[in-house]
DNA sequence: AACTATTTATAAGA
DNA sequence: TTCTTATAAATAGTT
């Protein structure tokens, strides 16, 4: 909108950033006052200049209340996950993250105790799921991996095995080996594994 | 914009709130970053729907440029830390969430907006190391195995051919195979894996 | 999800 | 800044 298109990177003329900024945190306070208005939602929005100026916006006491609900809801889920269950998945993990960093949004408008007790809970929260998280696929791929080894060593020694078998059983029977491949038949029963 | 004016009051249509809530929040969202990209300024978005979905809008990297300004004291270990760095290793990490779990103790006393601020950056740098030691970690485990595979799978190939070549020439001979054992050397060259 | 007629936002200029 | 105005963008109602 405007007299030419403009392209969306930093405006580096001085004056025109200002101008702009004016006139688009504006429409965009007015954007947001609508949409809470239309559409009976909450909103809060804080832009901060770059010479720090704070301008802001929010629906009301309502952001509050329906944050703190949303907020409490998804503890609660989280806590009927339990950590130590193995239905954590990526999906709830990613919502917390998203969820903390709003209410760290949040916490900068609404400066409350209670607010902050309630940001605590979150973090915690976040830091417990994020660590049960890596802990969690850390045992699952070491759990895996060593599966894998063990069927593979398995078959390592049965097919060990059958070579002995076969020489013993040549043996036996008075064979000459000439095949040259003897020395190649003793391997170790496994190879060396990288760690 | 669109084909009627619209007032700005609750849109009572129930489907046609929904729609507009839909296409009005991505604006918004979109106007945001804009507004944060064109005039180098730090955004804040937070939309809940009347069902409480919250949506939400963050200018990142531009917290970092405030606490800078802010001159806050652990402004220096969050640079130490770097994380862009290659250098990135699990002690960080560790001292990382302890720095974050202080900092949350101390939210609850100091609770200036300073602090919140430099709370909130310390937290999103947890969450991306976090986010990166777990994408890291996995990446390693997933190496190794391959690694571990690709070793066992190669032995057990090596033990097969020698079989064959064993049962060939035993037939060059014109040996007699009585050992009862030869349909237990038609192994599969690997048995089924897990995944 | 698309489309499109309109309204709205806004870039440049005064 | 503020106003104006040409033009770009958003979007309301429709399909």
């Amino acid at each position: 909108m405007g007299r030419k298109k403009l392209e969306i990177k930093r405006i580096e003329k001085n004056s025109s950033r200002q101008v702009t900024f004016c006139k688009r945190r504006n429409g965009l306070i007015e954007k947001a006052r609508q949409l809470s208005v239309l559409c009976d939602a909450s909103v809060g929005l804080l832009v901060v200049s770059a010479s720090d100026k704070l301008y802001s916006f929010s629906s009301g006491d309502k952001l509050e209340t329906i944050l703190a609900r949303y907020g409490k809801k998804h503890a609660d889920d989280l806590k009927a996950l339990d950590l130590q269950s193995k239905a954590l998945n990526y999906s709830s993990h990613h919502e917390l993250l998203e969820l903390v960093e709003s209410k760290l949004v949040e916490s900068i408008v609404d400066v409350g105790v209670d607010s902050l007790v309630e940001l605590e809970d979150h973090l915690e929260t976040a830091l417990s799921v994020t660590r049960a998280r890596k802990a969690e696929l850390m045992l699952k791929l070491v759990e895996s991996l060593k599966e894998k080894e063990k069927l593979l060593t398995e078959e390592n020694q049965v097919l060990a095995s059958q070579i002995e078998k076969h020489l013993v059983g040549a043996e036996a029977d008075n064979m000459e080996m000439s095949f040259g491949q003897i020395s190649d038949i003793n391997l170790p029963v496994t190879l060396p594994l990288l760690n």
